[in-house]
RNA sequence: GGUCUCGUAGUUCAACGGAUAGAAUAGAAGUUUCCUAAACUUUUGAUUCGGGUUCGAUUCCCGACGAGACUACCA
């Protein structure tokens, strides 16, 4: 509709003014609710070829659609510099009957020449389980690859999984120094909460050997070097990479653990990937890019046999490649992961769903691709994200204060089924069906108040206060789209049915009218959500219409008009706010209930 | 110190450079013979400060102040 008033506006520009402008100069915009009006066109920047008044200006471009144009304005009213229509009502049943044609009003079909966008997200330590911050980045991530998959985009979702490392380590020498055999089924622990137990029994023992080590009269540093746990740490990291079977065999069992444990948190948060790939099988290619950059005289190997990189004709430092001893760091794995990628697809853009705290490693990331001969390199997208604080500070997960995956997925349906249980919906359901919407209330509400918030920001997380269910949140929207299943279904009991199209000359009143115009919106909203990669724009949009539907569902009793034209068109307009919130929802991996 | 991000009602979030800065919560007052009251209606309340760019700035530029991140032979 905007651009269909666009068109019009540069023919009108045109006529009156013999000017010929292109579409894009023409501002439309849905008018301000105080205004009149449905469709506001902003004259300012049209003032240099009208050589006329803003007001004057106005006024004569909207004589000349009304006049011209009358199958689609039917008035219009000028108040500054901004020129407000009101779109003739059949234009809006046509714009109806269009969304209604439509299986899925909005997505773009991905055709097998689509451009190819890799997607990157949650990249997991193999030590410890997920949290908070891993939900933020793993909703983000899965979220950004539906909003491109409905642009028309062909999709890979990928997975780096951090498995290696002296991190790992750590896990591994605290089990075999004081595990006494145990498994996460003789524990009954999932596995990944098992290993990251002992990564912080690691911590303890070594925070306690470093006190005793000081109390010696030793100083910070000469204790962390005198530090037998590092040491035989080290030494275990050492045997990894020269492929100790006994070490290899234990990290193999362990990492089995975890991943057995993260795949059940990623099925209960409702996300999955298309390739998974492992740093243990990327790191050595990443040397070897390394090591051709050294023989092409990109990098420098200094005295140590350390290897570097100087950025400072970039505006950046020096960085480490590869240590002393020849082993490799994160920005190594990450440009040998690269390389392999690249290898394997044939990637039109890369997105690298990572937090903040790395937007420097991504900025060097793609200048070492850059250099070292890789297309792809200068196009690479760090979609940043900010932390999730507590109302404490920062995160820690040394100091406990971790907010754990599991646990809050837990504490969200927990709250969800007490909410529903005190205003007694539950004795509708069986216990069943009360559990499994308790199940995606909890999650809709946690998936939408994380993604609701511009990534760039940082969110502060109250867990005390947990999330709320009222207000713009994905139990809002939810319980709206439950309320309109609801009456399509009782209408269907009823012999009511909701037509195909409607007939032009149905009468609109002015909600339904803004309804219509709000679902219109939807296309390009996409659209806009696609090239910003945001989903938060996607679900303040749902969050709008959700309430819109509400106002419109409390002023009409639906069921009860006699009018047939006027309940079809109310009947046709709920079933398309369903669809719609449906897609929405979806866009953000959120699940909707048929009832609540 | 340097680089980057962020500063909006008490609180949590919005606002392609557009009109009188929107919502939600919390506070105050209402609405159930009626399709789901997890709803709806009314009401109080905010752009950190100072310059600049222009028809117009929460938005862009400069400066100050405040919060966070990075600046590791950690990942």
């Amino acid at each position: 509709m905007e651009k269909k008033i666009a068109v019009a506006v540069v023919e009108a520009v045109k006529a009156l003014y013999g000017a010929e402008i292109g579409t894009e100069v023409i501002q439309v915009q849905p008018t301000k609710r105080e205004f009149e009006g449905h469709l506001t066109v902003v004259v300012f920047p049209l003032l240099e070829v009208s050589k006329r008044k803003p007001e004057e200006t106005g006024r004569s471009l909207g004589d000349y659609l009304v006049t011209h144009r009358k199958e689609l304005v039917a008035g219009f009213n000028v108040v500054k510099g901004f020129l407000n229509i009101q779109v003739a009502a059949s234009c809006w049943v046509e714009v109806l009957n269009g969304i209604q044609s439509e299986e899925r009003f909005g997505f773009i079909p991905v055709s097998a020449e689509a451009p190819l966008v890799m997607i990157e997200y949650s990249s997991p330590n193999t030590n410890k389980p997920l949290h908070l911050g891993h939900i933020r980045n793993n909703l983000l991530g899965y979220s950004l690859a539906e909003i491109m998959r409905a642009n028309g985009k062909r999709v890979v979702r990928t997975n780096i999984v951090n498995d290696r490392g002296i991190h790992i380590c750590k896990s591994m020498l605290a089990w075999q120094k004081w595990g006494n055999g145990a498994t996460p089924m003789s524990m009954g622990l999932k596995g990944d909460r098992f290993v990251g137990d002992f990564y912080v029994l690691f911590d303890t023992y070594y925070e306690e050997e470093q006190l005793n080590l000081k109390a010696e009269g030793l100083t910070e540093k000469e204790a962390e070097q005198r530090s037998t746990l590092m040491a035989e740490t080290r030494e275990m990291l050492r045997l990894w990479e020269a492929g100790d079977t006994a070490i290899r065999r234990l990290w193999k069992e362990m990492n089995e653990w975890v991943y057995a444990g993260f795949e059940e948190t990623y099925r209960r948060l409702g996300i999955d990937f298309d390739r998974i790939y492992y740093e243990s099988d990327t790191y050595t290619e990443g040397k070897k890019e390394v090591e051709r950059g050294v023989s092409e005289g990109l990098f420098e190997r200094r005295a140590d046999g350390s290897v570097w990189a100087d950025l400072s004709a970039e505006g950046l430092d020096q960085k480490l490649l590869l240590r002393a001893d020849g082993t490799s760091v994160y920005m190594t794995q990450d440009i040998g992961t690269a390389k392999l990628r690249f290898d394997d697809y044939p990637i039109d853009k890369m997105i690298y769903v990572v937090g903040n705290e790395q937007d420097y490693h991504f900025q060097v990331l793609s200048i070492l691709l850059d250099k070292l001969g890789f297309a792809f390199g200068k196009g690479l997208m760090h979609f940043s994200y900010g932390m999730v604080d507590l109302p404490e500070g920062k995160m820690k997960s040394r100091k406990g204060t971790v907010v754990d995956a599991d646990d809050l997925m837990d504490e969200m349906i927990r709250t969800a089924r007490v909410i529903s249980h005190d205003l007694g919906k539950q004795e509708d359901f069986s216990t069943e069906e009360a559990e499994e919407i308790a199940r995606l209330v909890g999650l809709g509400s946690l998936k939408y108040f994380i993604l609701k918030i511009d990534p760039h920001r940082n969110i502060t997380f109250n867990p005390k206060k947990s999330i709320d269910f009222n207000g713009n949140t994905g139990s809002f929207i939810q319980y709206t789209y439950a309320r309109i299943r609801s009456v399509l279904r009782k209408a269907k009991e009823q012999g009511f049915t909701v037509p195909d199209r409607l007939p032009s000359d149905t009468p609109l009143a002015s909600k339904e009218e803004a309804l219509i115009q709000l679902l219109a919106t939807f296309p390009l909203l996409v659209q806009e959500a696609g090239e910003r990669y945001s989903p938060a724009l996607v679900a303040n949009y749902v969050y709008s219409l959700a309430k819109e539907y509400n106002q419109f569902y409390h002023d009409y009793a639906i069921l009860r008009e006699t009018n047939l034209s006027v309940r079809t068109l109310r009947l046709m307009l709920s079933y398309n706010t369903a669809k719609i919130i449906h897609s929405g929802m979806s866009l953000l991996g959120i699940a909707l209930p048929e009832r609540m």
